[in-house]
DNA sequence: TTGAAAGCGCTAACAG
DNA sequence: CTGTTAGCGCTTTCAA
C-alpha cells in the first residue's frame, strides 16, 4: 500500500509540534490550543488527507480497536455468517475492527490463531462455536478480555452468550397447544442423544426441557421422542418409519429446519397434508423454511444477535464474568401449524 | 489482554544484545551468530514464552501480514461464507490474518471501511460482491494492493476472480445433451433480464451464452426462456404458468438450486416427476441440493476457491494486473437428469 | 498555550 | 561474531 502522510507532516505543514498536532487530532480538549493552531492543524489535515496510523497509536496506547473472533467452522455452516455480521455491525458501531479466523475443527490450531491473534494486539477475543456446546479454549486466552459465543466453558471466568433454547421449547409447545394440541405430539430429533452424543447436544436437552414443561403445564405430554441426527435426510427415513409403524401423529416437533424438510417429504408421500393433516414446527429460521410448501412455522436461532451481543459485552467497559446471557429465540408463525385433524 | 514479554527481555535473560536476539528469533543466516548465543537465545524465549509483537514489527518493516475483505453483504448469503473459509485458510497456509468488514450495500460505507482496514496497515485488500457483477471500489483503494473478488471494475488495474459462467453454461448443455435431450430445453430464470436489471446479471449472460453454444454445436437449441428473479417463489410461479399454458418441457436449466426447488414443487403439483418427465439441471450447489428428492444435479459455484485464489493472488510477489481469473464451476452429478420421456 | 523528549517493541544500518 | 544506535508513527509527561 503506498506510503501516507504522518502526523509529523500535519504537524510541519501547520507549523506546530507534533504534540499540539496530536492534541488537536485527538479532539482532546484536557489541553489548552489557541483556535488559530487548531484550525491551522486541522487544515493541514485535510490539505494532505491526514490519517492515523492504528498500529503506531496502539503501540503507546495498548489498544488497537481491534477484535479477534475464532471459531471452530463457523463461516461454514449456513447463516451463521449471520453471527459473523451481527458481531460486524456491532463492531463497526463502535469503530472497531474484526480479525476473522477458524480451526477447522482441528483442536490444535486453537492455540496458533490465538496467538496470532494475541500477536496483533487484540484487544479481546470471541471464541465461538458452530454449535451451542462446551469447550475448552486454549491456554493462551486465560487472562484474556474473551466471551464465548455459543459455547460454555465452566470454570474460565468468561462469558458466553447463547440463544435461549429452553424458552424456545416452551415456545413451540405454546404453539402447539394454541392450535389445539395436547396429544399425538412428537419430536424428531430429541436430545441428538446419539451413540456419539449419548448425553444429548446442549439445544436438544434445553429444548425438551422447555417443551416437556410448557406442555405438562399446558395439560398435554409429548406421545414420543425419536432421537436421531439433525439432517434431512434423518427427518425422512425417521418420520417415513414412524409413520410405516402404524403411528399417526398430530404434531411434530422437529429439531431443526433440514428434519423438517425430510419430514415434508415422507409426510407427502404418504398423502399426509401439512397441517391438515400433521402439524409441524420447528427451530432454527433457515432460509428454506419460507419456501417450503407450506412455509415451516419455527422458531429462529438468533445468529445476528448472538454476534452483536458477544461484541457489545466485550467492548463494554468493565470486567467480565462467568455470566450465561441467554438471547431469546424469536417464534416466525408461517403456515405449517394447524388445528389437529378430527380423526386426530 | 495481559502485557506479554518483550524482545529486550529475551535479550537480557540470554545476556545479548536485542540485535542477537532479533536475528536469532527471525531465523535468519545472513548474520553470524554463535551457536552458544543462539542456544541462550532460544532458551530465553521458551522460558519467557516469547511472542513477537506483530504491529511494532510492521512499523518498521511496513509489512503486517493483515489482508483486509470487504464486501457489500457477503457473510450473509448462504455458503458464501465459503468464501471466507477459502480465503481463511490460503490466508492462514500463508501466516496472514484477515480482517473482514462488510458495507452492509451502503455503498458510502466502503470508504470508511477501507480507511479503516488502511489506518491498520494491512498489506492488502480483497473488494468482494455477494453476485458476481461490475462495482466501483472506493478511491481510496488506489494505488494499492487489491483484489476484486466476485466483482469486476474495468479501468481499475486490479484483478478480478469471477466464477467461470461461461463454460459453467456449456458444462449444463452437455449434461444435457449427454441424457439425450435435444429439444424442450426451458431456461428457467434466464439473463436475470428484469425491469430492474434490463441488461442481465453477468452470470446470466455468460450462462446463456455458454448454453446456447454447446446446445448448438450439439444439435439442440433452447426452447424458450423465462426470465425472472432467481428465487425459489420465482421458479414455482414460473414452472406453474409454463404447465398452465400447456407446455410441456423436456429439461428446465434453472438459474439457481433456488428456482429448482420452486421448480420442483410446481412439477409434483402437476404430477410430474424428475427426471422421469422432466429432467433438471442447476447452477450453485447449495446445502439442499442434495436433500431434494430426487437429489439435484447442479454446477457449484466455487466460492472457497474464489476466496483461496483471491488471497493467493495477492499475497503471490510482483506486480497485480487487471487479469480477469476465470474459476472453474464443477458438475455436481446426481439424480435429476434422465432421458428425455418418451412422448418428450 | 506550546514544545522537547522519551518511549511503546521491533528492525537494521553501522561500528567494532 | 556482537553491540550501539536510530527510527517506524504515535502519545504523553514535563518543562517552558
Amino acid at each position: 500500500m503506498p506510503r501516507r502522510g504522518t502526523m509529523a507532516d500535519v504537524a510541519r505543514s501547520a507549523g506546530v509540534s507534533p504534540t499540539t498536532a496530536s492534541f488537536v487530532l485527538a479532539g482532546r480538549t484536557d489541553m489548552r490550543i489557541s483556535d488559530a493552531a487548531r484550525q491551522r492543524v486541522l487544515e493541514a489535515a485535510r490539505a494532505l488527507a491526514y490519517r492515523p496510523n492504528v498500529t503506531a497509536r496502539s503501540l503507546r496506547t495498548r489498544s488497537s480497536r481491534t477484535i479477534g473472533l475464532v471459531s471452530d467452522t463457523i463461516t461454514t455452516t449456513p447463516y451463521a455468517g449471520e453471527v459473523i455480521r451481527g458481531a460486524l455491525e456491532a463492531a463497526r458501531a463502535r469503530d472497531h475492527l474484526l480479525f476473522i479466523t477458524e480451526t477447522g475443527g482441528d483442536p490444535a490450531a486453537g492455540s496458533g490463531l490465538v496467538n496470532a491473534l494475541l500477536d496483533r494486539q487484540v484487544d479481546a477475543v470471541i471464541y465461538a462455536a458452530m454449535f451451542t456446546r462446551h469447550v475448552d479454549p486454549p491456554p493462551e486466552l486465560d487472562g484474556g478480555r474473551v466471551v464465548l459465543l455459543n459455547c460454555l466453558a465452566p470454570g474460565r471466568n468468561a462469558p458466553s452468550v447463547v440463544p435461549d433454547e429452553i424458552e424456545a421449547g416452551r415456545t413451540a409447545a405454546r404453539v402447539l397447544l394454541g392450535a389445539g394440541h395436547t396429544r399425538g405430539i412428537w419430536s424428531i430429533g430429541g436430545r441428538h442423544a446419539l451413540p456419539a452424543t449419548p448425553d444429548g447436544w446442549f439445544a436438544g436437552n434445553e429444548r425438551i426441557r422447555g417443551l416437556d414443561e410448557a406442555l405438562r403445564a399446558g395439560g398435554a405430554a409429548l406421545d414420543g421422542v425419536v432421537e436421531c441426527a439433525w439432517e434431512a435426510a434423518d427427518g425422512y427415513r425417521e418420520v417415513r418409519a414412524l409413520l410405516a409403524g402404524g403411528r399417526r401423529p398430530g404434531a411434530l416437533v422437529c429439531a431443526t429446519d433440514r428434519v423438517s424438510f425430510g419430514a415434508y417429504q415422507a409426510l407427502a408421500e404418504a398423502g399426509l397434508r401439512v397441517p391438515d393433516d400433521v402439524s409441524v414446527v420447528s427451530f432454527d429460521d433457515q432460509d428454506f423454511a419460507s419456501w417450503l410448501r407450506p412455509p415451516l412455522t419455527t422458531i429462529a436461532l438468533p445468529h445476528s444477535e448472538l454476534g452483536r451481543v458477544a461484541v457489545e459485552l466485550i467492548l463494554d467497559p468493565g470486567p467480565l464474568d462467568a455470566t450465561v446471557h441467554r438471547v431469546p429465540m424469536p417464534l416466525r408463525v408461517r403456515d405449517s401449524v394447524g388445528p389437529p385433524h378430527e380423526n386426530g
